[in-house]
DNA sequence: TGTACATCAGTGAACGCGCGTTCACTGATGTAC
DNA sequence: TGTACATCAGTGAACGCGCGTTCACTGATGTAC
């Protein structure tokens, strides 16, 4: 069933006092709604449908027509939105990794001990993850999924990213490395927390303490390794 | 133009000895072809066509109808070698995971030291993975792509190779570890293997000294960190 | 060796379906006066 | 305040196209005798 948008804006009838208030008493219905504000409901709407219906099979296999079916408007107002499925990805490609960076500045505040960076870190990862689905596997799926645009857009956002938790891990006892060094265990950590992600989104509730135990093991031995690689370098 | 199979067997003329050959001196023209023969180049000639036409898009956005047409075959004559897209799409996972068994087989020839170690499987990777494109970028796209089975194909052939990988680990000066500590350790890298192989299909030929420089730092890292890690518990 | 029959990879017509995109439209909302 | 006009989100018919799948077929290859 489409969970249909285009509401018929209710009758309005003028009181004493010359505001217009809506004759319904349905409490879902827009009491008054701007055409702005509905356009952007339906956007909305748009946008849902698209992590909904691309949670299986990805964006390459997203039709625009299941898109508006899924929404309950006709085929060609979708134009009315994007210009095509691709525009649609690169729009989520834009609010998934808000919900990214949320995240990170979660795990900036307090933080003292490594040990305590390493448990918080991923206790925040798990947490945000399962919070956030449907954006956490649209970007798990389009980074090397079946739209060019959208694929370059999750890489470029994943640079940016990278470079980012460099500029942290700086902050660590660590800031006499180079920033090439510092870059490259970045690299690092972003893989491990990507296949962390993945599991934790494909995981079963119970499987998650093994996930969760087995990422800040992980964790620990870069930092760790980081750490003495750098003052007994075996190179 | 597509690569036409379906090449029409050459007359063949009877010679004093009474053995069969062929007329035509065309050395790429089958000698004595036997249908199974036939078959089976029909077969190779449908899956190389995959690899190609998937090299962008990934197998959900892959037709039947494509694949036929590449490779110069009727669209429904398809199905006297394949029952599916999806079924074509676990052959290409089989073969894909024999390519990365074979670059494993030879990491592990000789290597001495820890450090020769890093170096050896760094740089096999960059040359099996450069040389084997096709397969290494099918099962990075499929890895997390759009048909289901292809997917679950794929994850579980990475769990075997984790654990082969496991007991590998096993044999260097990590042998009072845990299993489940050995496992750990492989996931991470693995995950960092696979980055890493991605990055590289990616690259221009300028850039891979760069990953493989980055590569090589990671990996020494994570095993020296490994080893401290286990000697000095943080936990 | 020759003959008669079986096998089966590939053919070609046909089907109903969902696709993206065009176009002229409707009617509620918004705005200028 | 009321009126006349502009805007624009959503409509609905229509298009040509590529899709997977069915079916009866062809003719070279393979086999039994």
């Amino acid at each position: 069933m489409p969970n249909t948008v285009h509401i018929r804006t209710p009758k309005r009838v003028q009181t004493v006092v010359g505001t217009l208030i809506p004759v319904t008493a349905n409490p879902d219905a827009p009491v008054s709604e701007t055409r702005s504000d509905k356009k952007e409901r339906t956007r909305r709407a748009i946008l849902d449908a698209a992590l909904r219906l691309t949670e299986d099979t990805g964006l390459a296999a997203l039709s625009l027509r299941q898109v508006a079916k899924e929404v309950g408007i006709v085929p060609t107002a979708f134009y009315r939105h994007f210009d095509s499925i691709d525009q649609l990805g690169l729009a989520l490609v834009e609010e998934s990794f808000v919900s990214l960076r949320a995240m990170i500045r979660d795990v900036r505040q307090g933080t003292p001990t490594l040990g305590q960076i390493v448990d918080r870190s991923v206790d925040v990862l798990a947490v945000h993850v399962r919070e956030d689905r449907p954006h956490f596997g649209f970007i798990a799926r389009e980074k090397s999924g079946g739209s060019a645009v959208v694929r370059v857009a999750v890489r470029r956002e994943f640079g940016f990213f990278e470079r980012e938790l460099a500029t942290d891990l700086a902050r660590l006892p660590m800031d006499h490395w180079s920033s090439d060094d510092l870059q490259i265990l970045s690299n690092l950590i972003v893989s491990a927390m990507i296949t962390t992600s993945e599991e934790i989104l494909r995981a079963e509730p119970r499987e998650l303490p093994d996930i969760r135990h087995r990422a800040r093991t992980q964790l620990l031995m870069v930092i760790v390794g980081a750490l003495n690689w750098k003052s007994t370098p075996s190179g």
